[in-house]
DNA sequence: CCCGACTCTTGCATCGTTGCAAACGATCAC
DNA sequence: GTGATCGTTTGCAACGATGCAAGAGTCGGG
């Protein structure tokens, strides 16, 4: 910048207005200055100018797997709301380990950005503890980690009770639940699964729960072969927690010649661009990621702006659920035999 | 750090000296002042150091679609990577725009990153031009737009060759390439189809590329569909460019009864996770995404290094091809009735 | 007992940019 | 003609860290 402030004959003080678009300059000073900028290739210092503003233009986004379609999907949803708010994403994969995520969330990622977005799938609330970080942090998913983070997702007892609610529609009674695990987003869909099986009125002896490690084809596969070769009477419908783990059922359950949706129906959550692909293409409820990203990043400016400790906590319109909705497609067109 | 020394009773610059961990400092000023730095929970900001010393610890890679499994996957093995090297990725979606592109080439990112690391996919070798860049920069898949620019990834047209040689050797005759466009790896791989078809003998009669848009599963499907519906004779092999095109051909020929491996056999590049869950499950080509990230890394250091520009041209090693394997599944299991 | 060598600590300048407030020149109203 | 006002430009300091080289203190050898 000092070059250019040299060659145009200028302050470097002038350089920094014409360049930061400062309304009081004259158009030929401005013209001139524009000129020595282009002629000698200037880029702006991104560290230079963070440093002296203290905003940097980058927001983390945290999430555990960024190979798992729906991480994947749902950080090019943040990283395309984020550029049009002239943002950069800082996409951080934490392999789900937890020291990783505490690690963020006790500010491992400050100063390199302004706001944070946290996807924390292993993080159990007693690591958050009641701490209020002392930087913009946003919770993407988790609906109860910890009630003083401002947080954004589904809700997800309402999103698995709709999908149980549609296999119960479609005739299913003896619906297998796939993907229980010690997380917070498993216990909500579990106690959605366990509504819509109460509501429907749905016998005790019919519920079942099958535990598994992550949510992933691999374990919906094991999971569903090992429950095919048990010797419990076969399921009529099979919700899965997420669509990997419905991806591997699917596979299972066509790899033993069950047929889909004629012998069992199946329906998950995360609609992830997959599913509309899979053998049957499978019904899914698809949350809203761009108003996610969209209100996730609001949520992030708001807290970054200076009067965000005036209103103590966070407004209740911003911890309302992002909406969602049930995408039909042939896994679940299950009809029973009549009689 | 200054309320750190302050608090310890220490110069600013100590407290710098134990945060780097110089050598000269007794035993009992390191503990005092790392305990003020516990106390007053000090971290270290990562703008001023990245200021002062011109390096941020920080890479970016520029991918068109993160929210496409092979780039999704590639990110993540290049994170997994750099994490070991405690270097930070700074993950960019292009959305396959020429001019994101074009802008992330001319510098966009220096300051920001070390280094850059992109995947250009539509880039024309017009746009690159020869200049060299003036700041360390690696081409991701890429054989050819510019030979001037170090690039890592497999070797298209050898993958292609091996892929459509498998398709052959199972007994397939009139093979479907399909994924032409007019990117620089579309032509390589159309010209591997070519080299194992020639190689093979193949009347050139049964030679047939379908062209498509991008390389996902909406035109796969779409382009399959159409062939099916044509009037030509059926084909008993389909090679798709990437994955994404194979996923949807399969589920085109399946919705249009055509059973994959019996009638059809398919074969493709990528080997993302989701191909072993196909129906039936893909065989496909496997970059080693881990090779790629590691080597990837190494030229960016090694261009960062101050003896780089000694050594002229980038060693004849560093543009060696990364290897691939042939992951043979079901959907190439074809064997052509007798006689 | 003094001096050099070594260890530990420190002050100053600096990276590239922007906030602040003053300086400058011109225009305007009285 | 003079003071107030406005638009335009500028110098200085600062953001938080590190490179450099010198200062302070300690030890051992001559």
């Amino acid at each position: 910048m000092r070059d250019v402030a040299e060659h145009a004959g200028v302050s470097v003080r002038t350089v920094s207005n014409v360049v930061s678009g400062y309304a009081h300059v004259s158009p030929s000073t401005r013209e001139r200055v524009q000129r020595s900028l282009d002629e000698l290739g200037y880029r702006m210092d991104f560290l230079a100018k963070g440093l002296r503003s203290g905003r940097t233009g980058f927001v983390a986004l945290a999430v555990p797997f960024l190979a798992e379609p729906y991480f994947a999907e749902l950080a090019q949803a943040v990283i395309h709301a984020a550029a049009r708010r002239g943002i950069t994403v800082l996409v951080e994969s934490t392999a789900g380990d937890r020291e990783v995520e505490r690690r963020i969330l006790s500010g491992g990622l400050t100063n390199v950005a302004d706001g944070v977005l946290l996807s924390a799938l292993t993080l159990p609330a007693a690591d958050v503890g009641s701490a209020v970080p002392d930087f913009p942090l946003v919770m993407l998913g988790e609906h109860s980690v910890g009630d003083h983070l401002p947080r954004v997702g589904i809700d997800n007892v309402a999103a698995a009770r709709t999908a149980v609610a549609h296999l119960v529609d479609q005739g299913c009674r003896r619906i297998v639940a796939l993907g229980r695990n010690d997380s917070e987003n498993g216990r909500q869909r579990t106690e959605g699964y366990r509504q819509a099986m109460a509501e429907a009125k749905v016998r005790r002896v019919n519920w079942l729960v099958v535990p598994v490690e992550d949510w992933t084809r691999a374990e919906g596969y094991a999971a569903v072969q090992e429950l095919l070769d048990g010797d419990g009477p076969l399921p009529d419908g099979v919700f899965a927690f997420n669509d990997a783990l419905a991806v591997g059922a699917l596979r299972a359950l066509d790899a033993s010649g069950v047929r889909v949706p004629d012998d069992v129906a199946v329906a998950s959550i995360d609609d992830i661009q997959e599913a509309a692909y899979t053998h049957p293409p499978l019904t899914s409820i698809a949350p809203d990621l761009d108003a996610i990203a969209e209100r996730a990043l609001d949520l992030l400016e708001r807290q970054a702006s200076p009067d965000a400790e005036a209103d103590g906590p966070p407004e209740p319109a911003a911890v309302e659920p992002t909406p969602f909705r049930l995408v039909v497609r042939r896994s679940s067109q299950f009809r029973p035999a009549e009689g």
